[in-house]
RNA sequence: AGGGAGUUAGCUCAGUUGGUAGAGCGCCACCCUUACAAGGUGGAUGUCGCAGGUUCGAAUCCUGUACUCCCUACCA
């Protein structure tokens, strides 16, 4: 058995483990088996990305989950891998460029790809290697990457089959465009932000006569695009207008009044200028009243030829030109100060203009209804169910998805226009010629797909998809997603509508969503805050068990989590103490000779201590506190269980209990006590894996007792188990409860009259009966030792004179604590004890004969709570009567 | 504007069908007691957001209200 140092050190222990249990294949799952499946598919992270402290927690969560699974019998698949990233990806790849001062324009698609795929294969298993510090027990050989053939072929497939059907279309729409990155993003990329804004109030005049109608906007450089003014058809201020025309100021192009119930009343001026090809409520309008769609911006969001004199400015700057011309000419009314919401793109912060282009989109309505009838019926379930309430109602309100983004880092869109016929070609192959008119002047899309639409086949393209693959038989539907709500709609509701079209079945039975990781006060991290926690830091500092545990230790479904380093502090000290339980135990353990039955032996009943038979009673309800709890993702009770179990049981009072027998000569007790020891040993490490797997595979290798690997071996629980449980006993725990109350009592007594640790004491116990005599009297030794007694007498009370004195009470048994206090302290500290004490009691006591009495009560409440309260009344005015005399003979 | 979540000890949070409020950290005191000072022992701390209601009894159920946060949508 080997030495352990008196701290435990990660650094030494986490990357051999982890390369060990690599090496030996303990990852892996297998496409058949006669194990159940289970199987969890990892939000595949950017391939630009580190691994943040959002992951940490994510995949903390699933790891757990896996490995428990793992060790409880299930043939356990995590599929990693990490996604292009479009957008992010082709910025980092650009910003390198910029360096070198070039720009993707200048070195061609081509190159520019060769660069990010160069970049790729470069940088892009970064972030696999962090997750390999944390612990996770990926099965690294079915890593997948979004651009990976595979996936690309099912990307394609999808594509044609859902163009085919009429779901995937081209139109020219209104989209939210980036005028930085200069393409198309989707509804959910869009960030909106409260700005302070203004609202101008400009004149357009009525043409033919000299009147104005006053239009109020917040972004006025869109005038340039309008092609009406609106007004409801009810105002009788405007009604006799509608129909005739107003010029538009600036451009002085005649435009027509209008009437639509869209228009409120009440607000601004009751005038609103229509710009539908920049305006997302204007565009609607437009489409009813067939209107002009005059587009004023180019790709990057400059003004285009249509804004005439403005043409080539940005719109910050056409804005400013434009008030400046209005308040020349005498047409703006006046300007207010207004709060409005603006959107921003997501990724590259600048306001999202909106743009009329050629874009592809799904068509979501008919996938969204399957998607929504399988979590209504409760086909797959999201907690917290909270969720599923929000779920819906996007699905019920669901607009078509815009997929193609302006890019060249993704998917290609699979579909080629003939020069001649404008007809076009969309195909799973490449395809050289029209299908329509077999002209060979065809040229594919340029554009790319959203970097969400690979996403969305995720949990079947992974497994083979679109081939019948064993993995895909056996692995679909997975078993639970694990993800932040954030992306509940950019992938969770995607990957439903889309598992639920292509594989006819549900992508996962449960949805888990976390919250997202906050700093202590709760801000969201962020860069420019500085206030980001890096977790392969936090592992260095303290381990990944440690960060690991903080986030089980805490998380509740749902809710956000605040990080605390304070707290992951506290778990590294945790850790540190299983490490030295095991350590002591270790000391005790060189003669302990293994018996043949390995794992299974069970020590002789006869010979366990009543310290042996309530360890094992504990250890029963732990294991099956955590079982249950694991069971419902309630990963903080199953955590704090186990912390408690090991912390408070094991190490306070089952060390504590066992030191007197391992310190004596070796007998069949000593061995029992030895085989017990090593058997909980040998459970806590089991019951701790999932959540600290490096810290318990390194102290489980050097059990006595062992399997090949912890994390192979059987998650305990009372099944499993249940031959070493049955030895526990409740009436020892019953016992052993007794004898740690009077413990606690004479340790109070202690502390209370500041008596020093190092100062043995005499003590003498008065028991209530035969029974706690008997009890006390076996468990002497225990309480001479840990109490710190040097004098213990069991039986009369005799004389109380100038004595601490606490009644100890555990079910039926009740027991004196009497010390004798004379010359060692004053009194005075005693006297302030007891005094505490019985003020306590005593308040106590009123509102239990307060509540006893009430006749009420009596009659109505159940009747174990009637008489749990009348016998803790009793137990009270006990207590302060041995307390009262106790006062009395000290102060006599 | 609509929807959701929350408000409990100094901090972060538990509290499962209503039965005298809990944990971790922090704090105070005493201790290097032969696994661990990243430790041990003892101790202090709460009108459970506010106001009503139901009940013998409410942190828990109901109604109202204040504040905080999140999501979705957006009025020119």
């Amino acid at each position: 058995m080997s030495q352990l140092s008196d701290r435990y050190n990660p650094q030494d222990v986490e990357s051999r483990t982890y390369a060990w249990w690599e090496e030996n294949g303990h990852f892996k799952s297998t496409d058949q088996s006669t194990k159940p499946p289970f199987c969890v598919i990892l939000p595949p992270p950017n391939v630009t990305g580190f691994l943040h402290i959002g992951h940490a927690l994510d995949h903390t969560i699933q790891d757990c989950l896996i490995r428990w699974k793992r060790m409880s019998g299930f043939n356990a698949l995590w599929l990693p891998g990490t996604d292009h990233a479009g957008i992010a990806t082709q910025s980092v790849v650009e910003k390198e460029l910029k360096k070198e001062n070039l720009t993707r324009q200048q070195m061609g698609r081509e190159k520019f790809l060769e660069r990010v795929w160069s970049w790729k294969h470069q940088y892009g298993d970064r972030i696999y290697k962090q997750m390999r510090r944390l612990g996770d027990s990926c099965d690294w050989d079915r890593a997948c990457f979004t651009l990976d053939e595979g996936v690309s072929k099912a990307v394609k497939k999808v594509f044609v089959s859902l163009h085919k059907k009429g779901w995937i279309y081209r139109g020219q729409k209104l989209v939210n465009w980036s005028g930085p990155l200069e393409t198309a993003i989707s509804d959910l990329e869009v960030e909106h932000k409260q700005v302070k804004g203004s609202l101008w109030h400009i004149k357009y005049q009525v043409e033919g006569t000299n009147e104005f109608l006053v239009v109020a906007t917040t972004r006025p450089e869109t005038l340039l695009g309008d092609s009406a003014v609106c007004v409801h058809p009810e105002d009788e201020r405007y009604k006799a207008l509608i129909g005739k025309n107003v010029l538009l100021p600036l451009m002085n192009r005649p435009i027509p009044i209008i009437a639509d119930t869209y228009v409120d009343k009440t607000f601004g001026s009751g005038v609103v200028k229509i710009t539908p090809a920049h305006d997302f409520n204007d565009y609607k309008i437009g489409k009813t009243h067939n209107l002009h769609f005059i587009n004023i911006l180019d790709k990057r969001c400059h003004l285009n030829e249509n804004a005439g004199p403005y043409k080539g400015l940005s719109v910050q700057e056409a804005r400013k030109r434009i008030l400046e011309d209005l308040k020349n000419q005498n047409l703006l009314e006046k300007e207010e100060p207004h709060q409005l919401n603006v959107g921003h793109c997501s990724r590259s912060g600048a306001v999202v203009e909106p743009f009329l282009s050629e874009q592809w989109f799904v068509k979501t309505e008919q996938l969204a209804i399957p998607a929504k009838r399988v979590v209504e019926s409760g086909t797959t379930t999201i907690e917290p169910e909270s969720w599923t309430k929000v779920y819906l109602h996007w699905l019920n309100i669901i607009e078509d998805w815009c997929i193609s983004r302006q890019l060249w880092w993704g998917h290609r869109i699979p579909a080629w226009y003939c020069d001649e016929c404008d007809h076009i070609t969309v195909s799973e192959t490449d395809v050289t010629e029209c299908e329509s008119c077999k002209s060979k002047k065809i040229h594919q899309d340029e554009d790319v797909l959203d970097t969400w639409f690979s996403s969305a086949l995720w949990p079947f393209s992974t497994l083979g998809w679109p081939n019948q693959s064993e993995a895909l038989k056996t692995f679909y539907p997975t078993s639970v997603l694990v993800t932040g709500h954030d992306i509940l709609f950019f992938w969770v509701a995607r990957m439903m509508m889309m598992g639920l079209e292509f594989m006819r079945d549900v992508p996962f039975r449960q949805i888990y969503l976390h919250g997202i990781v906050r700093d202590s006060q709760g801000r969201k991290m962020s860069k420019s805050l500085g206030n980001s926690v890096d977790p392969v830091e936090m592992i260095e500092k303290y381990g990944a068990d440690a960060l690991r545990f903080s986030f089980l230790a805490h998380i509740h479904s749902g809710k956000d989590f605040k990080f605390s380093e304070q707290r992951t502090e506290g778990y590294r000290n945790f850790m540190n103490k299983i490490w030295n339980a095991t350590r002591f135990a270790f000391g005790n353990l060189q003669d302990f000779q293994v018996p043949s039955a390995g794992t299974k032996a069970l020590p002789v009943k006869g010979h366990m201590s009543v310290y042996d038979q309530w360890i094992l009673h504990k250890l029963s309800l732990v294991e099956k506190t955590v079982d249950e709890a694991l069971e419902q993702n309630r990963f903080s009770d199953a955590a704090s269980a186990i912390y408690q179990f090991s912390w408070y049981e094991f190490c306070d009072w089952y060390i504590e209990f066992s030191k007197p027998v391992f310190s004596g000569p070796q007998s069949p007790e000593r061995q029992a006590s030895q085989l017990v020891m090593a058997q909980v040993l040998n459970r806590m490490m089991r019951l701790l894996h999932p959540m600290a797997p490096f810290i318990t595979e390194e102290l489980y290798q050097k059990l006595p007792i062992k399997n090949t690997a912890c994390i192979v071996d059987e998650y305990p629980n009372i099944r499993v188990d249940r031959e070493l449980l049955a030895l526990g006993s409740e009436a020892a725990a019953a016992e052993v409860d007794l004898v740690k109350e009077v413990i606690s009592a004479i340790r109070n007594i202690r502390g209370e009259n500041r008596i020093s640790p190092a100062e043995k004491i005499a003590a003498r116990i008065s028991p209530s009966d035969a029974n706690v005599q008997k009890i006390l009297g076996n468990n002497k030794s225990s309480i001479t030792t840990i109490g710190r007694i040097e004098n213990l007498e069991i039986g009369e009370a005799g004389s109380l004179a100038k004595c601490a004195v606490t009644l100890v009470t555990v079910g039926q048994s009740r027991a004196q604590v009497i010390i004798p206090l004379e010359g060692l302290v004053d009194l005075e500290e005693e006297v302030k004890r007891i005094q505490k004490s019985i003020e306590k009691l005593t308040k106590d006591i009123s509102t239990l004969t307060g509540r006893l009495s009430n006749e009420n009560f009596v009659k109505n409440a159940a009747e174990e709570v009637v008489e749990a309260d009348k016998k803790l009344l009793e137990e009270n005015k006990s207590k302060v009567e041995s307390l009262r005399e106790a006062l009395a003979r000290l102060q006599s």
